[in-house]
DNA sequence: GCTATTTGTCAAGTATATTTTACTTTTTGA
DNA sequence: TCAAAAAGTAAAATATACTTGACAAATAGC
């Protein structure tokens, strides 16, 4: 269950990974986690990423 | 910061902390916390209540 | 008023999100 | 082709989400 609307919203705005780790505040190796699926961000954080990439919580998190 | 989107869509069910909590797998303290503004849930359990009350991410949980 | 349900809150413990360091592999551009 | 940047990954440590148990205050129904 990798996240591909997150890498593909970072692709977008050409990004590298180490970017938006220090635009939101967290290591690169938590990006590259969330983006992987490993474990479950806090909403806190999906907020940070969310406005950084210029999307919403549906948009990048929502699962059916 | 209460989240009182949350507790009025909950109410909106007249669904008690208890049964939501009951509903998404967490204890009833964790509900009324989050209610209470006092930390940040995962994703995973934001997703869990959103599905339980009938709501998206956005609706309940997105901040300007 | 009385009782039961719900809510608010706290302290101590457990589970897990996140960091730090470090190394390898992949991709990119000259 | 080569070097640099980016991405993938892992182990150990730290911060914090979440649990459990417990009790008081508030609310609702009889």
């Amino acid at each position: 269950m990798k996240n591909l609307r997150l890498k593909s919203a970072r692709a977008a705005l050409d990004m590298s990974q180490q970017q938006l780790a220090d635009a939101v505040g967290v290591s690169r190796q938590t990006i590259n986690a969330i983006e992987k699926g490993d474990y479950n961000p806090t909403i806190k954080l999906c907020l940070a990423i969310c406005k950084a990439l210029g999307k919403t919580l549906d948009e990048l998190f929502w699962e059916e």
